[in-house]
Formats: structure tokens, sequence, C-alpha cells
DNA sequence: GTATGCTTTCGGC
DNA sequence: TTACGGCCGAAAGCATAC
């Protein structure tokens, strides 16, 4: 039999700090030493809506990302602190132009989001943290002397541990997991730190005594499985071992694209739905032009009063193109919906378009129109 | 039974 | 405790096909 050495391999995770937060602040030197919180404003009143990023100051005080904007206000109420709304455009210009930086380093890249990414550096270290800690150095130095952007850094043999390593120190920091290293290094650690833990998984672990990653790796693999199913349990058991063989890979084009608004006042009325999602569909299916695509599947999602999400979905037989077709699909969905729903009236609107096709002929099309 | 497809909900950032 | 965005991917749950 033959049998291939193989090598470690040597995984980066960056992460961009506070990253709206801290794109507001190289545009404004003059907030630099206050609290800044990017909000995400609904339009119905002064202040509805949400957290979306806050600087360390800002944190220093109790401000988290998703909070309520009047919560994190009263936080900061004898504080100077600016809110800003989110300027998605301007973050996502800069986002490119680090990633294009930072991809350059990497014999495999793999962009998660705005702000993070992975690099398989394997080849480009030869195996060696030592040397994957020299280029995390220079990455840092090129991306804050080219864009005043800084990181954290973490390296580790695998995406699971070299993410985890990154939120370790921040911001700005660099934290290196060697392989032999591993086990000791997550052990101690809350389960929170998995990805795909949150809130109310934390929650269900804290239910089976379970609060450390080193608990969930002293705990019956079939007791996992029996608690979260087969996928969640098999991945909950390996990651509480540092054990993750996912390849680093560039995400092909998004799955599913949609868009959602908070209405100005709940209500029961379809009409006002219908032209609030109307508008939605124009824009998403705009988009997926744009992008050379068709699509299959249309839904649409209603929050309620109480924040409790209602979605209806269709699957057309081919994929289309049409808006109308689209349009007429979302009426029909939202009265199989309200038609459930007699007692709650709706908070927000979505709709979400899936199961995209190539267009082939599209890019000639294009052309001859002169878009 | 297993594979596959569709709908709805969950959870992370 | 307050009051509450806008996305995304993927799992769960169920139905149907072979």
């Amino acid at each position: 039999m033959v049998t291939k050495l193989q090598a470690h391999r040597v995984v980066i995770h960056i992460d961009f700090d506070y990253f709206f937060a801290q794109v507001e602040e190289r545009e404004r030197p003059a907030i630099k030493d206050k609290a800044v919180v990017v909000c995400v404003y609904s339009g119905r009143g002064e202040d509805s809506g949400a957290v979306s990023t806050a600087n360390y100051i800002a944190r220093k005080y109790g401000v988290k990302s998703g909070m309520p904007i009047v919560f994190a206000k009263k936080k900061l109420k004898n504080v100077e602190a600016v809110f800003l709304p989110v300027n998605h455009a301007r973050y996502d210009m800069v986002s490119q132009e680090m990633m294009n930086m930072i991809r350059t380093y990497a014999y495999a890249f793999e962009q998660v989001g705005v702000d993070e990414a992975y690099l398989d550096v394997s080849k480009r270290v030869d195996g060696s943290y030592e040397k994957a800690r020299h280029l995390a150095t220079e990455i840092k130095k090129e991306i804050f002397a080219k864009e005043k952007i800084t990181c954290s850094i973490g390296i580790g043999p695998n995406k699971l541990v070299a993410k985890i390593a990154a939120g370790r120190k921040k911001p700005n920091g660099l934290t290196v997991v060697r392989p032999e290293e591993v086990q000791q290094f997550v052990s101690d650690l809350p389960v929170r730190e998995l990805m795909g833990v949150g809130r109310k998984t934390e929650k269900k672990l804290r239910e089976l005594g379970i609060k450390t990653i080193g608990q969930l790796a002293a705990c019956n693999i079939g007791r996992l499985v029996g608690v979260f199913g087969n996928t969640l349990g098999n991945y909950f058991h390996n990651a509480s071992l540092g054990i993750d063989e996912t390849p680093v890979e560039q995400r092909g084009r998004a799955k599913s694209i949609s868009r959602i608004v908070t209405l100005k006042q709940n209500t029961r009325d379809p009409a006002v739905m219908l032209k609030e999602i109307k508008n939605l569909a124009e824009d998403v299916h705009s988009s997926i032009l744009e992008q050379g695509l068709s699509f299959k599947s249309v839904s649409i999602v209603a929050v309620m009063d109480d924040l409790t999400t209602l979605s209806r979905s269709k699957t057309f037989q081919n994929p289309t193109e049409s808006l109308e077709k689209v349009q007429r699909t979302a009426k029909e969905l939202l009265e199989l919906l309200l038609k459930r729903e007699t007692d709650r009236s709706v908070r927000r609107v979505g709709i979400r378009m899936s199961d995209f096709f190539e267009e082939k002929g599209q890019k000639q099309l294009a052309d001859f129109s002169g878009n």
C-alpha cells in the first residue's frame, strides 16, 4: 500500500476589525476618539432600527451588533457618540480593494461576506508556522499602508481553528495555533466560539451540561446526534476536537438574492404589503438579470408584529426571467400566507429569489442592445 | 430504502 | 429590562420517484 505523507495545512483567517465603523472613522478623523455606532435605520420614527457595527469605544459601554438603536443611545447617553447610517456601497468598495490585495498572497482564497477571508498558504510557507506568522505580519502591514484599516488574523491547520484563533485577539491581533497545540487551545474555550453555535444552540448545549469545547469533546457522539441530528451532531463532535477538513475554496455566486423592508406601520392590508413587495421584486429581479441569470424559485417573507417570521415559496417548472411572473406569484403567495394568519399584523415584508441558471445567450443580447 | 426536490424555519454576521 | 435590520446559507421536515 502506498502512503502519502500528508503535511499539515496552514490556513490563515483574516477578519477586518469593526469594519463598517472603521471605514467611517478612516474617512472622518474627527470621530476617531468618540463612540461610533453604524446603524440600520428602519424608517419608522426617529431612532427605529438596529445597530450594525460599533467601534471599540462604543463596545466598552455595552453597545453590540443587532441591538436596537434606542438601547445603544441609552448606553451612550453620557458619552460623546456618533450615530451613522450604514453605507454599504462604500464598504463594498473598500472591501473589494482589500480582498484583491489579500488574494494575491494565497494559493487558495475564500472570501466570506464583506469582511472575512480564508487563505490556504501551505505551499507558500512550506508548512512552516513561523513563516506563516511572518507572512501574516506582512499582510497586515500592506493592508494598513494602503487602506489604513486594521485587521485580526488567526493561523491554524484548518479553517475552523484559524477562525477561532482570529477571534482571540482583537482588534489588530495575530494568533498562531500550531497543529500540536490545537487540543489545548480549543478545550477551555466556550462552545460559543464554534461557528454554528449562537445563542440558541449555546442554551441547548448548556442544558446538556456542556459549556466548553473540551466538555463537548467528552460528550458521546451518539448523544449529540440524538439532540442535533446527524449533520450537526457529527459537525459538533469533530469541531470539538479541532478537526475540519473543508478546503479553502473560492465561493461561487450567491444561491439566493433577497430584499426585505420594514413597513411604515404594522398592517393587515394586503394591498399595502403587495405594493412594497412589488418594489422589492423589481430590485431583486434587475439584480439577477444584470448577472445574466434566470431563476426558478420565488418566496415571500413576512415578519409579524411579534417578530416571528413566516414565509411561502413557489418553484416553477422551468427557469424564467419574467418580472411579471414574479409579481403575480408574490401576490398569490401573500394571499396564501395571510389566509392562515388571522390575528397578528405584519411588520416587515420581503422577497427572495433562488435556483439560478446561467442564460447562455445573454451576453450577446446585452451587447446588441447597447447595455 | 435511498435519492432527490421543495418548502419553511433556524441561526450567524 | 428597554425594542427590534437586512441579509445569507443550510438544516429540518416532508413528499415523491425509483
